[in-house]
RNA sequence: GCGAUUGUAGUUCAGUGGCAGAACGCGCGACUGUGGCUCGCGUAAUGGGAGUUCGAUUCUCCCCAAUCGCC
């Protein structure tokens, strides 16, 4: 059957699943993790180099690719895996989170985003229609709906109307994806997933969740986190979420990506994440390692002549010393950027496989408390 | 040897007769669906001596050093 999603394992202990997500580009299992590729590369590293290292999928963004016309050099292009060469499945976020981004939003109303292109300076009006437009033409394998995020520090009344407004965009976004796909046989479509909003509130949240199953989304993404709320805060609303979310429909919380939150939320049933966590931490300095976070750049690594991690075998860890990757990131060079990368996003996939690992032998729940001691 | 100019943080430079600033560097921390790669905190200095003055890093003189020019 060309079922979306299949689950093909499940952790006795927690909710963690493995699973296998269909695109028309492949398949991935679940859980994974996405670095982000947010105008079509990851920064540093080749579509070769993720293929490598089994990175299964990346994610890109429509809105940032469309400001410099990419979202049209893409789709003349052949569409985005094509252009990157990417071996695995693409994604596309919206462009909802850059409401973030105080230089290039500038305020929405129930039509619809105004932006304003930092590039020509113009003003850029994205409706949601507008919006699943586009990422057809990026022509990625999922898409996400636009949304409205609110800001962790909105009041609850603010929050909730954004909640609201990303429902309704969600409604216009499934129609117009839908009525846009409806002459291309289903294994070719572009898959489409709804976020849901609702900050750190329980109600508002399950208020969302209600109406987003009612649309019947392929896949359900849980937006709205890292934006200073506590951890518990974040886990209290994904496991309500969760709760009510159908079982056989994957779920993808976005921006996560700290490996105690990639497995706090694969043991409560997640099956994608992406964050920017690993390669923007890692040009700076922080790198994830079997023995906690390492902060190369600290000066007792200068003469370090021992791997980032040597219980990895990633090729930085088999053949550079912390004194090198070290000296090269202090000295603004772009291979000390690249290591590091490399390093980090590689730690987050194995970490996701040897999850699944644990899941097969049952042993999950121990491997996680095992790797929060060291992350403490 | 003579003349001019300049001596302030590790570096490059501000500034002031009354608590000496910045940038970079260095040290530490942060970073969660990355427009332009950053942000926060910390560190550290008036070349030496004498004089004027209540008080000098600042004004005067001497010494030392550097740079430029002329021999």
């Amino acid at each position: 059957m060309s079922k979306t999603f299949t689950i093909t394992r499940r952790d006795k202990k927690t909710k963690a699943r493995i699973g296998k997500l269909k695109t028309k580009s492949g398949i991935a299992e679940t859980p994974f993790f996405m670095p982000v590729a947010t105008r079509g590369a990851t920064k540093g590293l080749t579509s070769e180099e993720l293929h490598k290292m089994k990175v299964q999928a990346v994610i890109s963004n429509a809105l940032i690719l469309y400001l410099r016309n990419g979202s049209e050099i893409i789709k003349k292009s052949g569409g985005i895996k094509k252009f990157m060469a990417h071996k695995g499945i693409n994604f596309t976020d919206c462009g909802g989170f850059q409401m973030y981004s105080k230089q290039i939003y500038i305020k929405s109303d129930n039509k619809g985003v105004l932006f304003r292109n930092p590039i020509s300076g113009e003003k850029l009006f994205i409706t949601p229609e507008k919006d699943m437009e586009i990422q057809l033409d990026i022509n990625s394998d999922v898409a996400m709906s636009l949304d409205s995020m609110p800001m962790y520090e909105h009041s609850k009344k603010e929050i909730e109307e954004a909640t609201d407004k990303t429902v309704m965009w969600a409604k216009r976004c499934k129609e117009h994806h839908d009525k846009m796909q409806e002459n291309i046989p289903r294994e070719k479509r572009q898959i489409l997933f709804g976020i849901i909003q609702g900050g750190i509130f329980e109600d508002l949240r399950k208020k969302a969740t209600e109406e987003m199953i009612k649309l019947d989304f392929e896949g359900y993404s849980i937006g709205g986190f890292g934006l200073g709320e506590t951890i518990e805060e974040e886990f209290n609303v994904v496991r309500a979420v969760k709760e009510m979310l159908p079982e056989n429909k994957p779920v993808y919380l976005m921006g996560i990506g700290t490996p105690i939150e990639i497995l706090k939320g694969i043991a409560l049933g997640v099956d994608v994440f992406d964050s920017r966590m690993p390669s923007q931490s890692a040009r700076r300095g922080t790198l994830f390692t079997s023995e906690g976070k390492l902060k190369i750049l600290n000066e007792k690594y200068k003469f370090d002549q021992s791997p980032v991690d040597k219980n990895c075998d990633c090729f930085v860890c088999k053949n550079y010393t912390k004194a090198f990757v070290r000296y090269q990131l202090i000295n603004d060079e772009v291979i000390g950027k690249k290591l590091a990368t490399y390093h980090n996003i590689y730690f987050l996939t194995k970490l996701i496989e040897r999850a699944k690992r644990a899941i097969k032998k049952g042993n999950f729940e121990k491997f996680m408390k095992d790797f929060e001691e060291k992350y403490r």
